[in-house]
DNA sequence: GCGACTTTGTTCCTGCGTTCACAAGCGGCT
DNA sequence: AGCCGCTTGTGAACGCAGGAACAAAGTCGC
């Protein structure tokens, strides 16, 4: 069968009308996921596009493009059925298989990571630990005994891993990337503030908490400057500032 | 003195062109500082748009474009200064001040952000614990000893606590971020996959890891699916699988 | 001192993502 | 059985961000 490029079509029985997914709508998709679940724990077995998207923090409009990328199929003027929506997205979002995680660096971070139950809850089981302290190595962690970096590529590809986890200091992440690489892993989370150069078909997402803390920091000062509280920034010029 | 929507305006001596700038760049623009900061250290004075685009993995003209959000002044021929740019970039960030951080729900995720040393070496000093757990009221993490949660509004104030940080299970996350508001704080960075319910002023970030997992995996998914390798989800029905 | 080269700052434009608004569709009520 | 009201799904408009291209400007070499 061959494909085009955008559009829908139907493949007979199981309609799995496929387009180009906004790549902000896929993240979004991930929050409508997580609220459902949670409502259907709590016996809630269908949703309008209204509640869910004020449960979720987003524009109800925004919602339902957002759902007819999944190509669901809602009940006019009745809302979603919960279950039916989220067999959907997890479909789109590839959540029908596991993804292997193994996790390099097991300092602070890497043993919050390890320790928590929410990954393999949600389809991201971990199944490998690296790191270069000779202290660590043979070390259960969560259940997991920690293996040296240099055993990444052959481990990851024996185990099948498909996302790696960078925890390791800023020098290092690079170097532990390519091992990951040649380990074919191709989803990379990386934890070390710096950007890693990986091949085209390697994906990476940083999460940059410094990063974080500086765009908070850049709206707080924003608004205490905009609010009449007084010059918080530069107090030595105030016209300056009044802003 | 009134303020024009957009535009720039000179205000002295001192100029300090504000417009508003996009949402986006302001990320970009802490990245930026990260690899002008340690590009300093190894004693680079000047930099082009072009080679600090690549070490920021952006192009060089978004660069420049951002750039110019902070009014800042490189040299035709040359570049830009890279001490003078930082400075700027710090200046428009609100990091010319330091933002006190407080770190709710001391567990495995908890304990690593207090005792990261990256954030008071970048203007992020942690001066306030808190927990709900008996045991560990007192005790000293990162050198800080943890308060009761009760205590959050009080502490909060008392230490003009800029930026709460929510480190607690689900549950838990919208009482202290209640509490986090009460006591002043206007910024909050939340790891607890929850949507949190907060007054207009106040500015949640939210990190999901958990989020960013999947949408690695709706993309690991995308890319097995179209490079030949085969149906990779739902291998039931080829036909409806083949992209 | 002057020319050529380099690099910035900006303008324009294209494409994407979000929002508005409404017609179509479905359930429930009478 | 038919109507009414509610909710979905989508077409169209809007706004914004990113990228290409260029003119201004300043430096370095000669
Ligand atoms: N801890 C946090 O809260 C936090 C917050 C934001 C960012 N980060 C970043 O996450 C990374 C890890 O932080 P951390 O606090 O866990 O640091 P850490 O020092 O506690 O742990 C680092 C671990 O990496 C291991 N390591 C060092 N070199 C390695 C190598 N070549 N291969 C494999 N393992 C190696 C070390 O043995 C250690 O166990 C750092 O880059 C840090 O900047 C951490
Ligand atoms: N650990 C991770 O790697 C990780 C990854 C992603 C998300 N998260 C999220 O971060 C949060 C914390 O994770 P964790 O692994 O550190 O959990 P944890 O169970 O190790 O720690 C939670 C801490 O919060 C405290 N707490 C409970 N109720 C509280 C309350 N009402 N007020 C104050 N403190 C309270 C507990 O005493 C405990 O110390 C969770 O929401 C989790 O989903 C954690």
């Amino acid at each position: 069968m061959t494909v085009h490029e955008h559009g829908r079509y139907s493949t007979g029985v199981e309609d799995l009308p496929y387009r180009s997914v906004p790549e902000a709508a896929v993240g979004r998709l991930a929050v409508y996921l997580r609220v459902l679940t949670s409502m259907i724990e709590q016996g809630v077995t269908t949703m309008s596009s209204e509640v869910l998207a004020g449960a979720a923090g987003v524009n109800s409009a925004t919602l339902r493009k957002d759902l007819s990328y999944v190509g669901s199929y809602g009940t006019r003027g009745v809302g979603y059925d919960t279950a039916r929506l989220v067999e959907h997205i997890e479909r789109l979002l590839g959540l029908t298989r596991h993804h292997s995680i193994a996790v390099v660096g097991i300092g602070n971070l890497g043993h919050a990571l390890a320790n928590y139950p929410g990954f393999p809850d949600r389809g991201f089981p971990v199944t490998a630990l690296f790191d270069v302290d000779e202290d660590l190595i043979g070390v259960a962690v969560g259940g997991l005994p920690v293996d040296h970096v240099d055993s990444i590529p052959a481990v990851c590809a024996e185990r099948e891993v498909t996302i790696g986890v960078i925890c390791t200091p800023v020098p290092a992440a690079q170097g532990v990337c390519d091992l990951l690489v040649a380990g074919g892993v191709r989803c990379i989370l990386n934890f070390a503030p710096v950007v890693l150069q990986v091949p085209e078909d390697v994906e990476v997402r940083r999460v940059d908490l410094a990063v974080e803390l500086q765009i908070l920091s850049f709206h707080q000062v924003r608004r205490s400057n905009g609010n009449g509280v007084g010059p918080v920034v530069e107090p030595i010029n105030p016209i300056a500032v009044s802003r």
